[in-house]
DNA sequence: CGCGCATTGCAACAAGTGTTTCATAAAATT
DNA sequence: AATTTTATGAAACACTTGTTGCAATGCGCG
């Protein structure tokens, strides 16, 4: 159970100030707490055998508005503990104030919530043949259009800093894909497209098939089109409780597959970005020292 | 997620044949599994976007009396999984092996607690004060150099589906930052940059703080160049157990600021999102029907 | 063009939900 | 012993739930 439940300690220690039915309820949900998430009160209640009413006065006795509040408190903790460990902060707490204090909290708990789900076993699994098949590789194409583009860039800067292996299919006056050309059954295509899929990705994604290359993709679901096309998917979540999807998740699935490719031949990957630096220390792109400002 | 789960892969086998409705609502269960035990159809549907019968009938449509029964059989399944739950975690904690076993494990939590910690009191301060500059500017200009681009960039393309106010300064053959040109005391500057800061991220800034914009900064440090330069700062963490900086929390600290601006307006969004679709459409972007695969 | 056809949204429905109220029973207090 | 206080069960409440029938819509085919 949950390291600290406030709940269960409240229930526990008022418990011997409870009336015998409310002792009963209580003692049920103490011993059934998956039980408060899944069913309804009315059927907890037949279970626990007091009456329905019973429930919502314990709720009272616990000084909160009504018995939903006990069954979101152990929802919560059923939703958590499925999540795996997300070392979530206490759930909507001071979540008061402005027209969105409450959404910016929620959000970013939520976006907390979907990294955290992403190191479920299967997903790790899939990462690491992920990471196994582009290490692999003589050339990594890197595809992702529109909102996708974030990763698919970021994915390969990383790797730009790492070695010459990757290739952006994206450039000015449509000439981005053109680097398939060359591409051969040697090569890997990793490709990134969530709902809505943008057309091109899977003709792309599909052509690259036809010329042999493996594909991996990151995407959001079992019924992605690409996952009929790909090697290895590795699954992401995207919803958010705005009016468009979420890439958070799919960024640290970005980032975690550079990761593991860099941890791979880490020798390397230090004398890559050694060289990178010098490359970008002597084009003096970057701010070594703070500049004096001048306001 | 469970080993033999036969309903979802009923739901996988006939995704294709489903309606467009159904798949929208077949696509949410298969991606929220949990939420399907934990809440009722109605906030389920409104959730996934569909109406409330598109449940029945998905149910109808997979041969089973009701939609009583797909919840019951994710319940099960959640019951199960929260029983064998101590189980797992003790066998995954002597499962060592695999080279980088443990590093995508550890990066994804790392990412989830540095995503979580971006809810504390002064950063959910510091964003809804960034959301009030940036929805009061008659144009937002985003500047986000390499690493920041994959941020930057996304920050835009949300932007750009809920209306045409921004600029991204980038662009081929360095003519990206033209766009300041027109820029005044009424625009405002979203610039993002991490340690080590681009040199040519900083001189636009001061350039943009001359010009009499107003700037909004995502940056790593308190002690960040920006600091001095920027009205408004949001700080995250870029903190990382591999070589490279983390751009996932940034990232999310973007997502938000667009889904604030858009909840200040949620008409306007929502119209905006409506025109985008249309023309999205009218341009045959996206796969609107899963493509039979022709492998 | 019109015709069926499947798909979708809407509204009504009975059943079940959590809550509240009230009367009775039991206990505690005077 | 009388009276207040508390605890419990039963019923009524307003509301939400899952379901179903029907009308409107869009789409393909002749």
């Amino acid at each position: 159970m949950l390291q600290q439940d406030a709940l269960r300690d409240r229930i526990v220690a008022r418990f011997e100030e409870m009336s015998p039915q409310l002792q009963q309820a209580a003692r049920y949900i103490l011993e059934n707490t998956q039980e408060v998430a899944l069913v309804s009160m009315r059927e907890l209640a037949r279970n626990a055998g007091v009456q329905p009413a019973t429930m919502t006065r314990l709720a009272k006795f616990l000084d909160l508005p009504g018995y939903d509040d006990i069954r979101s408190h152990y929802s919560d903790a059923l939703r958590l503990r499925a999540d795996g460990f997300a070392a979530r902060a206490r759930a909507r707490e001071g979540q008061g104030g402005a027209v969105g204090g409450g959404l910016a909290q929620e959000m970013l708990q939520g976006l907390s919530a979907q990294v955290a789900r992403l190191s479920e076993p299967e997903t790790l699994a899939q990462l690491e043949a992920a990471a196994d098949l582009l290490a692999g590789a003589r050339r990594v194409y890197v595809l992702g259009l529109r909102s996708c583009h974030s990763v698919a860039w970021h994915f390969h800067y990383v790797m730009t800093l790492l070695g010459d292996r990757t290739v952006h299919l994206d450039g000015p006056a449509g000439t981005g894909t053109d680097g398939l050309l060359r591409a051969g059954p040697e090569d890997v295509l990793l490709v990134i497209s969530i709902s809505p899929y943008a057309l091109h990705s899977l003709e792309l994604a599909s052509l690259a098939r036809e010329k042999g290359l493996s594909v991996v993709a990151i995407t959001d679901s079992e019924v992605s089109p690409l996952v009929a096309i790909s090697d290895r998917v590795i699954l992401c979540s995207t919803e958010s409780r705005t009016f468009f999807h979420t890439l958070t998740p799919a960024l640290a699935v970005s980032e975690v597959l550079c990761g593991l490719l860099a941890a791979r031949d880490r020798e390397g990957s230090l004398k890559a970005l050694q060289e990178a630096d010098q490359h970008l220390a002597a084009l003096n792109i970057y701010a070594n020292t703070i500049p004096r400002r001048r306001i």
